[in-house]
DNA sequence: TAGCTTTCCCTAATACAATTAGGCAAACCA
DNA sequence: TGGTTTGCCTAATTGTATTAGGGAAAGCTA
């Protein structure tokens, strides 16, 4: 191939779309550089090994994402700041699964700290302004909301709501309602 | 190696001790023949393929955890059973990192009609009873509190709360708390 | 219990993914 | 333009997954 087709954000981005086309568990090096059109060892000139292209794809994730959640989180406070970030998140693995599964990718302690994952956790952190939490309320929220969207998104992606007929999108409008309150709730307590 | 010594079934405790060790993602064939002394390909009298492993460890990690969760709900109600229930989930998950990873491996819907699976479900919905929620309220529930339990300790595992000082324990108690508090709320409606 | 059959673990061999070594031409630099 | 560097390539190695086929042990039969 010619000089300067490759380069490490080329291969992120096409070890990204491989994700989302196969799921990111089944990304590989060969499947990246085949759709590149580039032999395999080619690789290595770029990243240092297959595992740095799935970090790659994980930062890029977090970083898409956090953007994402930016951008929905604008201008809104309490429930609408609440239910607009979740379905960010929500949309976001919905249209993206293979980059949704990467941002879970387990990050060294360093690599997760320059990521774009810190942005998350102040994300809900300011969402939950609205609900005036004090600490260490605060904290235990953050991480229950963090868990509850990570949680049901990826039960749903995995199929285990199509067993019963109840719509996806109702339950998630529900648990909505429901974490808002819980943290009025708490809040007032 | 002597004969016999092979079976699915010790194939697959293997396989689910392997990936207590060095986790899920990781559990390859070969490995598991190399623990049982065995060579790779002898593999193949017993299981059709690597993907039937991870599926044959999933299933077993499932059964677990149902069993577990059903000891713990056994005679309890009301928040009682949802922390016992709660706390049996995340228990294993610190126990066996590897098996509960593996509990999440995408299973084709009818392995997974037919796994442990719906047992899990049952038993969300048995110590929902509680909490008197209609449906569709308690199918709701049921995605929420399976989506709760699941991301609070998936977070945990990968990481996700190192960052902060605050105890994951209190945390915890303090979702379930909230947990609580919610379904109390969402009953008196 | 000799002989027959089946079972099952092994060796040999293939394919693909990850990776290293070293070559060679294109691009850059003086 | 000649020298250096850069970057993609071919060749080769290792590890995992898998198929083919052999041979001996285990079990059945008479």
């Amino acid at each position: 191939m010619a000089r300067g087709s490759i380069t490490a954000e080329r291969l992120t981005r096409a070890a990204a779309e491989v994700a989302d086309e196969i799921g990111f568990e089944h990304v590989t090096g060969s499947a990246v550089a085949r759709r590149l059109g580039v032999k395999d060892p080619s690789l290595y000139t770029h990243i240092a090994n297959a595992r740095e292209l799935k970090v790659r794809v994980a930062l890029l994730a977090l970083e898409e994402m956090a953007d994402r959640a930016a951008a929905a989180l604008a201008g809104r406070a309490g429930k609408d700041a609440l239910v607009a970030f979740a379905d960010a998140y929500r949309g976001y693995a919905k249209e993206h699964p293979g980059r949704y599964a990467a941002a879970r990718f387990e990050l060294d302690a360093k690599t997760a700290a320059a990521s774009a994952a810190p942005r998350h956790t102040e994300m809900i952190r300011a969402l939950l302004r609205g609900y005036g939490l004090p600490e260490p309320d605060q904290t235990d929220a953050v991480r229950f909301l963090g868990g509850a969207f990570h949680g049901y998104v990826s039960l749903e992606m995995a199929g285990g709501f199509r067993h019963t007929p109840r719509d996806a999108d109702a339950s998630w409008a529900w648990m909505l309602d429901t974490l808002d309150l819980a943290l009025k709730g708490r809040s007032g307590k």
